[in-house]
DNA sequence: CTACCGAACTAGCACGTGCTATTAGCACGA
DNA sequence: TCGTGCTAATAGCACGTGCTAGTTCGGTAG
């Protein structure tokens, strides 16, 4: 018993703590006494261990401190489970949608791997990040219109969109049937008498192009097309304030329809602070039902987006063609709820 | 009889949509000819390669939609360079800071790797997934207080808290002077002339404790601590809007210093809705000087942390606990600075 | 006593990459 | 002819884990 032991040390000095290095399996083994695969046999809940040595491997993982290594487990077994998500770390809605995806993905069995945008970092860059950890499936919350092509990397692994289709290919669809949400935003101000409905766009975002058509559609449907009236915005809260701005220079209508939520409110305060009494006034409604809609000081009537369930789908759309045999890409549009609150009345 | 086909290749019907293997150094090896070795050579720009020959393999990688394996090359190196991040996904201010992380790590060579607390995700189960992924070090913004003990990790590697220090130990704190940024906030309306200023509390949350603690510090330094009014609250909206509701009920103070940004806005769209003007008859600050305060509409005067510098030097004192050797802990209060705007004015 | 069997355990390869050590090839000087 | 020195390229181990194919060992049937 000779041990030669080739000292397998690093230089103790090279990471700042000086912490030892962390415990493997291998390190559990010897510390019980028995060989590296069993530890793994233990580990991983497999046959083939009596229940004392099972009691013993455990106690020495707890006791040193060992935690499964991430990487060496997706090396080998070429399944990392995880899946990306790509979505803008400044929108609301789709940190909201990224949260509620945690539960599914965890019922699936498989891990959520955040890939945010930023004002430094494009969906390309993320994208190709993620792609690097190996994950297995995509979900891209409202993907961009310009620039990066998600095709080639849909022939690599799963992608699901949400909020729009933007790629042709096998890519699943889920979204919210934006044109259906605010025709049901422009009946509803309709039946309290409006007529002078504006419309404050969302430019190009994601399901703007729809909505505003939507809208369009509703307003003509009730004989109103004279009276359509579409103001040049976005989805933040500077761009409904500077929509409030031209309407406030012009005629005022007696109700705006804003393209989400961050717009709407950008809006209503401004309009709040020029003296404009809402709803008495002014009635205003937003998309997506976002937390700020509920507030209750904001309390703004808006189009609810069903966010629990699209993230449901997107993750099952995406685990679906991991696991099961290909199929025909898949566009869901989830019917959206106008949910009526403070910020609508019949006109003055 | 014959051999079990030692057919490493998985079922091929597994995967769904029938992919190829995601190719490898390997497969560049083989389809220019060399061996693997050399193609590791190019792609990691090492000398002992001829430029002929470089041309050739980066060319058959880019042809092959070569990727870099990253859980390969962190196993194989022992070094990530991933810095993990735990932070909520719910709280701007706390997103705002991870934004500003991002150029910051990248500069110095480093990923991040982000770590969102959800509700179904608390501190501690996220800290345990990030360290399996081997991230050499953490940053943790608005640590909880409650519950999950850091210590034990900050042994494994550097931890940076950021906003409060809950960790004893070798972890170094970056945040604000909240005590100092609440003194500004009273100096500055009581310069205007108010006397009746009341405080919305932020619970425990990260730096409440001092705000509160500056704000009652700077009304005694004013002869005013007879007129000093905590009202319970927190840091969301609707605890801006609840306090707001206390303040109505009862006798209205001239100004009142909410202990963030969110809090504040809930409050200001309740007083607002209540028919008070905004600032004429009450003055209202905020903390943290978010996107949200900057708005045209909202112009609420507010405490700005500097958020991109603490971003700075929190993943600096990782960095340098990683690649120096160790040194005393180190807590860094940044001086905030009060932003005027238009939601604060003499009283009436 | 031998043969056999199942439980408990071990040997060893593979995953994709980084890196050190080694070798082939060539030019040059003595 | 033989080294010497250099460049270009290859051999091979290691990282930590999963997993297949053995191997030991005690017990039991023949």
């Amino acid at each position: 018993m000779t041990g030669p032991e080739p000292t397998d040390q690093e230089p103790a000095g090279a990471r700042g703590g000086g912490r030892d290095r962390r415990p493997t399996m291998a390190d559990i083994a010897r510390h019980v006494g028995v060989s590296r695969p069993l530890v793994s046999i233990v580990l991983r809940g497999a046959e083939g261990a009596s229940d004392a040595t099972r009691q013993r491997v455990l106690r020495a993982a707890a006791e040193l401190g060992y935690r499964p290594d991430s990487l060496a487990q997706g090396l080998r077994s070429n399944r990392t489970r995880h899946l990306g998500v790509l979505f803008a770390l400044r929108r609301p809605f789709e940190v909201e949608l990224v949260e509620q995806m945690f539960p599914v993905v965890e019922r699936l069995g498989y891990h959520l791997l955040l890939g945010a945008t930023t004002a430094f970092r494009g969906q390309e860059a993320v994208t190709d990040e993620l792609l690097r950890y190996r994950c297995e499936g995509l979900v891209v919350v409202g993907p961009e219109l310009d620039g990066h092509r998600l095709e080639p990397v849909a022939e690599e692994v799963p992608v699901v969109e949400i909020g729009r289709r933007v790629t042709r290919g096998p890519v699943d669809v889920v979204r919210n049937d934006d044109a259906f949400g605010t025709r049901q935003a422009v009946d509803h101000l309709v039946s309290l008498g409006h007529r002078a409905i504006a419309f404050v766009d969302g430019g190009d975002n994601p399901g703007a192009e729809d909505r505003r058509a939507g809208y369009a559609a509703a307003m003509a449907a009730h004989g109103l097309a004279a009276e359509a009236r579409v103001v040049p915005g976005g989805y933040t809260e500077d761009e409904g304030a500077k929509a409030a701005g031209l309407l406030l220079s012009d005629r005022l209508p007696t109700a705006v329809i804003a393209s989400n939520d961050l717009s709407a409110i950008g809006l209503l305060d401004s309009v709040l602070r020029a003296g404009v009494r809402v709803p008495h006034e002014l009635s205003v409604v937003g998309y997506d039902d976002s937390r700020f809609a509920r507030l209750p000081g904001i309390d703004l009537t808006s189009v609810r987006q069903d966010v629990p369930r699209m993230a449901e789908l997107a993750v099952q759309a995406v685990v679906e063609r991991l696991d099961l045999p290909p199929r025909e890409p898949r566009d869901v549009a989830l019917p959206p709820q106008l949910v009526v609150r403070g910020t609508t009345a019949p006109p003055p």
